[in-house]
DNA sequence: CCCGTGATTTAT
DNA sequence: TAAATCACGGGG
């Protein structure tokens, strides 16, 4: 057996939503279902900034069962369900009563890629299986029972560190978030990160040089 | 374009 | 209590 790959840790997710957003960018989601890995690297997140970001929904510090989880030390998963269908996957970061988070919302799939397919029947490709963040929750097998839990120590859920630094910033495009259209002037504030020209992302920034 | 879907939030 | 809302995805 290989020397299992370090985790990312508590000192990392006790940073800002947005530094930990960049930093995510190329490191590998895991989630060990019966006993076998489903993995990918991280091609998209997104900054919720708390209780001054109109789209979080922790926005003027609203705490309520559901967001509860956003007030959680940095390192704690919070799933939600969005339109009554899809689990959405966060991290929650930075202190504790600071209720800032990261939303992860696709990855490039790596390990475990004919069971995302068995969640996934609809997909009929790879750029398909977790190329947006209902389906990601659905490829990754991530419900409600997923809400609350410690990244840094859980035995079957964590993001594993493959770098150390951010990628560079070369290949990172910053856009605008996607479905917060309601959040007024942040709705355009540039809190969404992917890694440029990956075919994995949800939507493709309109400004990205395909090179 | 439109709609399913159901928990959460907000308005009566 | 009831109505509106919603960090989406799939289909026409």
């Amino acid at each position: 057996m290989p020397a299992p790959l370090p985790r990312l840790n508590r000192k990392f997710y006790m940073q800002d939503p947005v530094t930990v957003a960049k930093q995510l960018l190329g490191q590998q989601l895991v989630h060990v279902v019966n006993g076998q890995r489903i993995a990918g690297l991280i091609v998209e997140t997104e900054a919720y900034l708390g209780e001054i970001d109109q789209a979080a929904h922790s926005f003027k510090g609203r705490r309520t069962r559901r967001t509860e989880t956003m007030f959680a030390i940095g390192g704690t998963s919070y799933v939600y369900l969005n339109y009554g269908i899809h689990h959405l996957f966060n991290i929650v970061v930075a202190e504790i009563d600071v209720p800032q988070a990261v939303l992860i919302r696709a990855i490039e799939p790596t390990e475990g890629i004919e069971l995302m397919q068995l969640q996934r029947p609809k997909a009929k490709q790879p750029t398909d299986l977790a190329s947006g963040p209902g389906k990601l929750g659905a490829a990754f097998c991530l419900d409600l029972s997923h809400n609350g839990l410690d990244l840094t120590t859980h035995k079957t859920l964590y993001v594993e560190q493959l770098r150390s630094r951010c990628l560079p910033k070369s290949h990172i495009v910053e856009s605008a978030r996607i479905g917060v259209d309601y959040a007024e002037q942040w709705a355009k504030a540039p809190l969404r990160f992917t890694i440029k020209g990956n075919p994995h992302v949800s939507v493709k920034p309109s400004d990205e040089n395909s090179a």
